[in-house]
DNA sequence: TAACTGTATTAATTTAATTAGTACAGTTAG
DNA sequence: CTAACTGTACTAATTAAATTAATACAGTTA
């Protein structure tokens, strides 16, 4: 289900938190359904239970899924408009990547762009001013 | 000069690679311009002078400065459409953040406002189509 | 020459991630 | 009811990385 790299400094069970995340970011994983025990994506990856609790115990922090003890782990529906520290974090972020694309030479209108065809690929939104 | 979050899980020199990233993004700090040498900053932060280092051989190798021995570090001006393994990189987050933000519900239509606002602070190009 | 620069090296310390092993309580299908 | 699953908790040992410390060397400069 995961691919991982043991060699990056990156922590193994934040490589885990930020790959499902993407999976439930893209639809790829939806709403409601369970993830795999933590038993069993353990002998999977071939590493420890904790590892994988750990990374479950940081995307419940985060908001992205739900435990129930005795029943599973769940990809948490999105609400729209709740995770306001998160928009701002990832505001932040929006704003340094673009900065630094500026600084590399990329034309503002190619940045603009490249946004505009990310976001047509998700739906078929009108995007022209 | 700078500001050091000792309590947070990223590594000190990584965090001042980020802060001088960014200080010569923005042009604050100028091509050319020499950087604080590594027994100044270190004694400035209250820490080791190899942490400096570990920070300004990271930055060198990141074509973000360039060190003389006997003569000290400085900001390398941007050669632009250089470093394009940086740019993917960039690319890859750019759409990783957007794609996260859609999924909290921002609207494409702001997405794209917030970025134009960023890109007209830089400089007055035109963006409209 | 004296005082500055970057750079290198080795050892010790500190901290975090990871593994290992075990245990407990809630859930569910047979 | 029971067996097999679930998440969760806890402690101890190990591993890996960051950081500090203490020197040392060579190039630069006033």
């Amino acid at each position: 289900m995961f691919e991982l790299d043991l060699r990056s400094r990156a922590p193994v069970y934040e490589q885990l938190v930020e790959k499902i995340k993407e999976l439930i970011i893209n639809n790829v994983l939806k709403p409601d359904q369970q993830l795999p025990a933590v038993r069993v994506l353990a002998s999977e990856l071939t590493i420890n239970p904790n590892t994988i609790q750990k990374a479950y115990r940081a995307l419940e922090q985060r908001g992205y899924i739900y435990s129930v003890p005795g029943r599973g782990s769940f990809v948490k529906p999105a609400v729209p408009g709740n995770n306001m520290a998160r928009l701002r974090a990832l505001e932040t972020e929006l704003v340094k990547t673009v900065s630094e694309m500026r600084y590399l030479g990329v034309p503002p209108q190619e940045i603009i762009t490249r946004i505009k065809m990310q976001l047509s690929e998700d739906e078929g939104g009108k995007l022209d001013d």
